[in-house]
DNA sequence: TTTCCCATGTAATCAGTTACATGATTAG
DNA sequence: CTAATCATGTAACTGATTACATGGGAAA
């Protein structure tokens, strides 16, 4: 029950709208942690306000609710983080790809692995855009971001360095 | 339907039964890539089969089958790897674990990360060992499973220096 | 002879997707 | 006035998990 967690984790910096949580979803969450749309999460949020985890702090126009974390939805995030299950799921259509890449003869697994190249480079140069721009804001400080950010950033070079590699070995064999 | 064409990725390798499919599927996908279970493992297998994507190529003793891709099976595993959708579905709960790190304390991240490097030190430790040995035994080749461990490693390194890095910013903060 | 591993399956439930459905507000 | 965005929801379906269920073969 990721979802749950994942929305505790958004609410706890502050609260939002369900429509809100899903734009943050997609900006913070979708392409490296997880995935969820707004079918999902707003069904969820009425959920764990029954449970007690969020509560509806304010209505607003257009049938606007902002949740709050509570007390004790703090508790169950802060449980989940420091007592994880001892087996993670997975599910990564990207990374699979990748496994798979043997089942590919030599061209056909360059056709993967050049663009892919290409993308992660510019991901590369967005991720560090966006952090030198934190880090001018904020002047050194450590906001809710910047270690999700580091976190890309270092994720995207070791994987276009892994493609380079990869591809270096698939020519010369 | 990534099910679907990580277990034709795992049969253009070589013809396997269920039991076997299930075993593969921990070892080498289950934790980086897609993970199942034989309870959806089995019945995908007979869909796949109806669809002419596998046949069963033997039964054996105790019912047991052995499914092998067909040329359509085949077809199709190379169209999803060199026509990829271009959203990648991603469901990582050790991932949004870290990415929720910034609701924690100073004293819980690092009750957090340091397990966390150790387990990487040790996930390190045990890939190197494995590709020494497949390196020695291949002579140079590329057997299959190659990249992926060169993968494994590479992954696992840059998450315990961005875990040492996260927590240093995180004690002078 | 009993324990462990091999081997396959189904049923009930839960999680997640896709499509449908509605309507207010804001900017141009 | 009209297009884009804000904003929330439900219904039908598919994907995935958990629990149940069964039994053969091998080794100790």
């Amino acid at each position: 029950m990721s979802l749950r967690h994942a929305l505790l984790g958004l609410l706890s910096d502050e609260p939002a709208s369900g429509y809100e949580l899903t734009r943050r979803f997609e900006k913070a969450l979708q392409r490296y942690a997880w995935h969820a749309q707004h079918s999902q999460i707003y069904p969820e949020l009425t959920k764990m306000a029954a449970d007690s985890l969020v509560t509806v702090a304010a209505e607003g126009a257009r049938g606007r609710r902002t949740y709050a974390i509570t007390d004790a939805g703090r508790a169950e995030l802060r449980r989940w983080m420091l007592d994880p299950p001892e087996t993670f799921v997975v599910r990564d259509e990207g990374t699979l790809r990748l496994f798979l890449l043997s089942t590919l003869d030599a061209d056909d697994a360059r056709t993967v692995l050049v663009p892919l190249i290409d993308s992660c480079e510019r991901e590369i140069a967005a991720l560090r855009k966006g952090i030198a721009d934190a880090d001018a804001a904020s002047g050194g400080g450590l906001p809710f971001g910047r270690l999700v950010a580091e976190y890309g950033l270092r994720s995207f070079e070791t994987l276009r360095d892994w493609a380079s590699w990869a591809l270096e070995r698939i020519e010369h064999n």
